[in-house]
DNA sequence: CGGGGCGTTGAAAAGCGTCAACCCTTGTGG
DNA sequence: CCACAAGGGTTGACGCTTTTCAACGCCCCG
């Protein structure tokens, strides 16, 4: 096991970009005053925030990279439930229920549990942007399940893209910060079919691949049709 | 499109069993504070009690019965990402995500959208029970999306036939209030599978089935070893 | 008595997984 | 500076699980 999976660092927020500090826009203003309390954290790739089963202490919100939330069955099959991205949150129960990686060294603002729960108790309405925000990690939660459950390997891929694209700012060229095996994970194939998928797309012309992780969306609404609903 | 999907009638809330009503035990005990606001009423099955998209004007709390949450893609392809048993509630967003429709008729308990907030507001304790609930079902979708993304339909069927059980009771007989079309829908299978996959465990003396809605649990410790972890 | 919904079973097909080989990049140490 | 190892990615061949398509039985209700 790590030894030490959190280490604190020098902060680097003043070179933060504006809009990533800035609260999603449908997380309510309110959120803005968790900045005043919170710790700048640094993990490299591959390390653990925290994992499965352990007591929920902190809260936390990534600056720059990405992590990713996994659970594991006994003999080691691995899902991947969500990839956090610059400007969402994570970790918000009593007990962890999933384990919290970086993807890609990461910047993280942390936040006691306890002084949230103390905030909340003063300003009701930061009850309801945590609640708000739950409520729309849960909707993100069914769409995967319908992804899982009744998508085939290309229409996952896709869909995958689509949001990936959406949420790096609506762009039509991302930078993939995981992995093949890590995308299979999430998307519940394996890295030989995610593979096969996107070299299909590429030479259908749907998708450009200059490196492997650098995804150019050449015909959106291919895509558009093929993740048919997200 | 159904013209009345709510239909309200007479309560027969004596009948049923205090367990039912109680509030579910990690839910903490404000929630019986709601048993004052809310109206009870039925539906039939399959009829719809919202539809996705809907504006979110009621929290519903089941009495009697099961409902089943569900979304589609264009093509029809269908996704049940949960039911709803009598103790459980569902609704609770601003917009309905999903479509919710009664699968044996219910009766359930109705409570406006609007008392619930200002009730939520006097109290700040009801408040984190909602986001407790909510952390609850984000944790019940993250061990779903691992059951779809890597499982194979015997663990399916194992997983979902022991969380049935222990919804119902934790008895050794479960009466399934769901079709196996339902099933599928819920565990990403089609109902030749589902199906195949009930014979199979009865021919192996796992399970019995009196009747196809009537599941005994013979060996539960080996519904336990394919069910893995859950 | 007849019809429709639901469930079961069989045979064939397809999609994805498994296994294996190979390439490329990166980083490490001699 | 080069050699080599390790990790990640791609591609091919093959096989298995699940789906698809079809037929049929059962049960309930009109």
């Amino acid at each position: 096991m790590l030894a030490t999976v959190i280490r604190t660092r020098v902060s680097p927020v003043d070179s933060l970009s504006p809009a990533v500090l800035a609260p999603r826009p449908h997380a309510g203003g309110s959120l803005a005053d968790f900045d005043q309390i919170g710790t700048v954290i640094s993990v490299r790739r591959n390390e653990a925030l925290f994992r499965e089963g352990d007591p929920g202490r902190f809260w936390f919100r990534v600056l720059i990279g990405a992590l990713r939330s996994s659970r594991l069955l006994p003999d080691g099959r691995r899902h991947i439930s969500g990839f956090t991205l610059p400007g969402d949150f994570v970790g918000l129960e009593d007990i962890y229920r999933f384990t919290a990686e970086a993807v890609s060294n990461a910047t993280l603002m942390r936040y006691s549990r306890q002084t949230i729960d103390g905030l909340v108790e003063q300003q009701p309405g930061l009850g309801r942007c945590l609640l708000k925000l739950v409520c729309g990690d849960l909707d993100t939660a069914q769409s995967q399940m319908l992804l899982l459950g009744r998508k085939n390997a290309a229409e996952k891929l896709a869909s995958f893209l689509l949001t990936m694209a959406d949420r790096n700012g609506k762009a039509d060229r991302i930078s993939l910060p995981m992995t093949r095996c890590d995308i299979a994970d999430y998307l519940g194939l394996t890295t030989e079919t995610v593979s096969r998928v996107f070299s299909q797309l590429r030479s259908e012309g749907v998708i450009t691949l200059r490196a492997s992780s650098e995804v150019g969306l050449k015909n959106r609404s291919a895509l558009q049709a093929l993740a048919a609903a997200a």
